[in-house]
DNA sequence: GCCAAATATGAACGAGCATTCATTCAGATG
DNA sequence: CATCTGAATGAATGCTCGTTCATATTTGGC
């Protein structure tokens, strides 16, 4: 299963995997800008919904309600209820996906890439913590094919990680150990802030966290070359008010 | 909330947390044997049926069929559907419980006894993947109350793991770290198998996960007097097959 | 061997909910 | 203005379970 330059084409226009001729969830409806308008609407108050009670304690009426439609409207964008469930699911892992890359852009340096676009990842987890929740209760519950999408959709993300990992490699800065489990202890990482949050929070900010947390997982990756640069990267972002910044600012 | 020498009493006698006064899921039938046998019987088929099938897919009528009892006598030994999850997570995170301590007996070493710890850990977790990602995508579905007592119980878990960290940082093995964060990197590593499984077995054995995955944590970890340690043990496990047993067999 | 008491059974009940569809509504078309 | 089309509505339908309980079966004391 290879991943090229993972998810290139993608995030160009909208918010939209939805659209994409793999997902293909078909409506009734034809204008395509009111399908985008309408699925989001629905979609935004079943995450929050599913989120809080759960896929099946949540019912279609108390989506239509959230959302301000009827019931009936909700069956001429979607299929049934579990392609509400898909829906939701993507659209959380899809904020990943756009997320870390734009943290990314035009960060150079591969030590600071690394840090950034983990630092990123666990931002954006907690943004959608509920709903990053949601996806490990909820994912099973998709029938098969419906659920690989969602899996395939993870192992984009990963990827941006592991691409960090790679380079850092490549660059002498970090051992060279095996790529693809190293990237799951980041990932887990940044996953566990919202798996374990209601005991890690007892205990721990969230700066705190990536800062403790990545600062861990670094010493275990880094050279003693790696290691003087990490350092200097450190000073460097203490100095600059200890909150990793996206040099690009919007 | 301190916790004292975790969990010694409990694992006296049978499997039970079911009779904890905590839990006191009322049953109609008097003899407590009984209860256990029949309970036992009840939430083997329920953690089975919801690993695959998921807590709301899963009727009553499929666990009483793969139990091999009548709809009616669940409901002589447990109140509601509820109470069948509730047991059959609580089943899970006690088997964890047991285990860990186990494979720690007469284990005196403190790097030792914290790679056997998590090694423990990562194999329970193997033995009873399904049911651990049960936990995640069921636990939510718990009212409040009841949630908590699950949630107490994977505190309890994590203390065998926290104390080997503190155990290692008094014995100057280990970083001063911060014992509950780092706590959760190696638990997530641990459950990390079981979420994680779908893709991480694709180029990854459970063996090569623990040993690839401890040697990068405790990397994180060890001090230079740690890591000498560290070697020698290394070298020990592997001229003793490579993989670690506890010695006092059963 | 007989009779309570304790257990076990599963048909029947009824609540909850996904899904449908007959109907209404809004705006474009000519 | 009359007509047509595509959207939106929500009451009605039908099915799926969780739970109950009247009844059957087993157990153990005498």
């Amino acid at each position: 299963m290879r991943i090229g330059n993972a998810a290139e084409g993608l995030m160009a226009r909208g918010t939209d995997i939805t659209m994409t001729p793999e997902v293909a969830i078909k409506s009734q409806v034809a204008d395509a800008a009111l399908v985008q308008r309408r699925r989001g609407q629905i979609v935004a108050a079943a995450v929050e919904l599913f989120s809080e009670q759960g896929f099946y304690r949540t019912t279609i009426q108390d989506v239509a309600r959230k959302a301000g439609v009827s019931i009936g409207l909700i069956y001429q964008y979607v299929h049934d209820k579990d392609d509400v469930l898909l829906l939701a699911l993507l659209s959380v892992l899809d904020s990943y996906r756009r997320e870390i890359p734009r943290a990314l852009e035009g960060v150079i340096d591969p030590l600071t890439r690394c840090w950034v676009a983990v630092d990123a990842y666990c931002r954006v987890v907690d943004s959608r913590r509920e709903a990053t929740v949601l996806a490990y209760r909820s994912t099973k519950s998709l029938p098969k094919e419906r659920r690989e999408l969602v899996m395939k959709a993870e192992i984009e993300t990963n990827e941006f990680i592991a691409e960090c990992l790679r380079d850092g490699i490549r660059h002498g800065l970090f051992r060279p150990v095996n790529v693809d489990l190293t990237t799951y202890h980041f990932v887990l990482f940044a996953h566990g802030w919202a798996l374990k949050h209601w005991r890690i929070r007892e205990f721990c900010s969230l700066n705190h966290y990536i800062e403790d947390g990545l600062d861990f997982l670094l010493t275990a990756l880094l050279t003693p070359k790696g290691a003087r640069q990490y350092r200097q990267m450190r000073a460097r972002l203490s100095a600059g008010g200890g909150r990793v910044v996206s040099p690009v600012p919007r």
